[in-house]
DNA sequence: GATTGATTGTCAAGTGACTTGAATTAGCAT
DNA sequence: ATGCTAATTCAAGTCACTTGACAATCAATC
C-alpha cells in the first residue's frame, strides 16, 4: 500500500517542520536573488552543489548547520534573521491613522517634517516606504544621495522638489521617479500641510 | 576587406533606428512580463513564433506593422503608447492627468480595471508603479504570484484585498505591504471608483 | 566497534524559458 | 518577372533551475 511508513514516530510535527523549512528556503532564495546571484554562483561560493541549494530553497531538504552557516556567510546575513518571524497577516495591512509616526531629528531630516511609516522596519523588507508630512514652510535638510531608486506621489499640498540641478513645482496628484544617486531635497511652498507618499529601494543591483 | 557594405545607402540613421528598435522591444518585453506571459504564450496568442518575439524584444529585428498590431492587441495596449516619449519632465516628474492610461485585457487582468503608469517604460527602472483604477464592482483576475515585494496605498474608494488566505477591507488612506510570492487579488466593494497607488519591485533583477 | 537507518549531499539527466543562426518567405523597387 | 532586402520560421543551443537515483555521513542501537 504505502511505500513508506518509515517515519512512524514523527508524524505529529511533520507538516509544521515542512512549512518552516519552506520559509527558510524562501528567505534564502530571496536573499540570493536580491543579490543577483545564480544558483550556481552561490553554490560555488558556498562550496556545495547547485542541486542541493535548489532543494534547500524549495524546502525539500534541510541544510546541515555548517552548510547553512556557509550560505548565510556568503550572503552576508546571519542565521538568526533567517528565522525571524515573518510579519505574517498582521504585517500586511496598515490603517490610516494607525501607522507609526516618527518625529524627525530636525538636524538630520529638516524642519517641520514628520514621517509616517508605511512599511514597518523589519529585515525582511526590500522596499522602504513612508508618508512625508511637511508643514507649511518646512523643508528637508540638505541634499541626500544614496544608491537605489525613488518614486513618490503627492497626496496633498504643493511642494518644490529639487533633483540634480532641476527644480519642479508639484501639486496634488503629481508624481516623480528618479535615481537616488541624484542629490534631492524638497520644500513645502504652499500654505498648508503637504504629504508625499514616498517609496524607495535601497538596492541597486 | 569588409564582409558587408551592403547598407551603403543608409548608414546615416543606422544607429538611431537601432536604439529606437531597442526601446520598442524593451517596452514590449516589460509589457509582456508585467502581464506574466511567457514568450511562447504571447507568441501563440499573437500568432507568431517565439523566436521572432525574442528578436523583436531585443531589437534585432523590427516587427511588421500587422505583427506589432497583433502584439499590442494581445497585450491590451495600443501602438501609440509603445512609442510615447518617456520624458515627462526630464523623465522625473509626471503630472496628474498626464500619465499614460492603459486599457487592460479583461481576461488577464480582470474586469473594470485600468492602469495609470506612474513610472514610464524604460530599461533603467527597478521599480514598477501604477495607479490601479477599479470601477465599482470591478475585480482583478485570479491570484497572481511572482517574486518581489508590493506596497500600496488606497487613494480613494473601498476595496477588498485578498493576500494569501486572508481578506482585508480597505478604505481611503489605508496601506498594505506584502511579499509578492503570496497569491493576491482585489475587488472594488464600494459603489464608486477606487484607486490604488501600487508599487512593486520586480522579481529577478 | 560494527550495523542499521535515516538524511545530507552529489551526479547526471531533464525541463522550460529564452536566444541564435541558417534557411525560407514575403515585400517591394527596378 | 527579377533581384534584393528584411521579416519570419525551424531547429539547435544555452542558461537557470529541478528532479531522481545513487553515494557519503552521521547517530543511535546491538
Amino acid at each position: 500500500m504505502n511505500k513508506i511508513d518509515t517515519h512512524t514516530s514523527k508524524g505529529s510535527d511533520e507538516r509544521s517542520t515542512a512549512t518552516s523549512l519552506l520559509r527558510l528556503g524562501t528567505r534564502l532564495k530571496l536573499s540570493r536573488q536580491t543579490r543577483g546571484l545564480t544558483l550556481k554562483a552561490l553554490a560555488d561560493a558556498a562550496n556545495c552543489s547547485e542541486s542541493l541549494l535548489s532543494k534547500v530553497e524549495n524546502g525539500k531538504v534541510s541544510p546541515s548547520l555548517p552548510m547553512l552557516h556557509r550560505l548565510v556567510e556568503v550572503l552576508g546575513t546571519n542565521i538568526g534573521w533567517m528565522f525571524e518571524e515573518a510579519d505574517g497577516e498582521e504585517g500586511i495591512v496598515f490603517r490610516a491613522g494607525a501607522r507609526p509616526l516618527i518625529a524627525l531629528d530636525p538636524l538630520r531630516r529638516g524642519e517641520g517634517i514628520s514621517l509616517e511609516r508605511v512599511i514597518p522596519y523589519s529585515p525582511g523588507h526590500l522596499l522602504q516606504c513612508n508618508i512625508h508630512h511637511i508643514e507649511a514652510g518646512g523643508e528637508s535638510a540638505g541634499p541626500i544621495q544614496h544608491a537605489g531608486e525613488e518614486v513618490g506621489y503627492l497626496l496633498e499640498g504643493a511642494i518644490e522638489l529639487m533633483v540634480g540641478d532641476k527644480t519642479f513645482r508639484l501639486t496634488t496628484g503629481d508624481s516623480f521617479v528618479f535615481n537616488s544617486e541624484l542629490p534631492h531635497w524638497y520644500r513645502n511652498v504652499g500654505d498648508e500641510r503637504a504629504s508625499i507618499f514616498w517609496v524607495n529601494t535601497p538596492a541597486t543591483f
